[in-house]
DNA sequence: TGGGTCATGTAACCTGTTACATGATTAG
DNA sequence: CTAATCATGTAACAGGTTACATGACCCA
């Protein structure tokens, strides 16, 4: 998957290592996050399949770059996995799996956990700003501005699912204190 | 994680790998699924840390069990988990990933695939009646009945979840219908 | 007689996380 | 001077997936 993620990366542009790195942290870190030591690892991994080159660049006062760009194969392997593949929806949520079992603590607890849970997903939704932010100034590099929707799209699924959280913490809390 | 849902399921009621393994398939499906062969090991694992014991049990006509219950110190640890640690929303969407890299793709194809990411959210949202329907059977065994309502809470979480994605994928379609 | 359920697991693999390691430049 | 940024990676571990393997019973 990350695989892919980061063959769609470089179908935009050909990037360093790092730079694959920074979009991960600044644009896809909301449904995504990826450590550099995966994606060398990954990086090493895609070149032996053919799907990226990788192209030594030395640098004057600087460690010399890998700059790697998107093979044929690799852009076929990438519209192969965009219309191959199962529909699945991410199956593993931490905070379901406490809150499952939070009969073995006592409401005070669970609502502060719940409280806690909603002041987190405020911050959060704050940060998506930043990525909207970054996807709006990436906009204009795209030969094909309209591409950008796609961007917008995952955000704002980013946003309703955040407020989703807070929408379902918050009825979990008036559902405890009812209880009172 | 799957460690201590082990314990908690095991809090409730002594079981074998095989009950376990049904456990998360009828009730704990929509927010974490696990195999046989991970839940095995897992028991293996939480032996040897002493959180559970083994008590074998030979059956006639029948392979032996292995019944496991949870021990003091998997009690312990149990509560320790879930007053612990930090809060993590789950931050890998397959879907979104895919969404964001659509722009290789046609508007027609697209709009196909949020149609096909509909329809598999209003089927799996009739799968969580079962799931609903399992919770409401097992509430009868437990000392403290209340306590399902944090069993409610996760099943209500999985219905906004999945109302989520549909309202989202039509709002998706949406915005590429008026693109043509 | 064939498929589902109960019941147990192993092995290989893939993916992701954490910690470590290096080293230069640049901005405050 | 110190922290951040650019730039590269390795090693060990943890966690999850897929495939395989066995075997009896029960129902249609």
């Amino acid at each position: 998957m990350l695989k892919h993620g980061i063959l769609g990366l470089l179908k935009y542009h050909q990037m360093t290592g790092y730079e694959i790195m920074t979009a991960f942290r600044d644009s896809l870190c909301f449904f995504w996050n990826a450590q550099t030591s995966q994606i060398y690892r990954e990086l090493q991994v895609l070149e032996t399949k053919g799907w990226v080159e990788k192209t030594p660049v030395p640098q004057q006062s600087k460690p010399d770059k890998n700059i790697y760009s998107i093979t044929p194969e690799g852009r076929r392997e990438l519209l192969y996995w965009l219309s191959e593949g199962e529909l699945s929806l991410p199956s593993r949520n931490h905070i379901l799996m406490k809150v499952f079992f939070f009969g073995e603590r006592s409401r005070e607890e669970n609502i502060r956990y719940f409280e806690g849970l909603k002041e987190y997903c405020e911050i959060f939704l704050q940060s998506l700003d930043a990525a909207q932010k970054h996807i709006s100034e990436y906009r204009a590099f795209l030969d094909a501005p309209e591409q950008a929707v796609y961007w917008e799209m995952t955000v704002d699924y980013g946003r309703r699912n955040l407020q989703g959280y807070i929408d379902w913490a918050q009825s979990c809390i008036d559902r405890l204190e009812e209880m009172k």
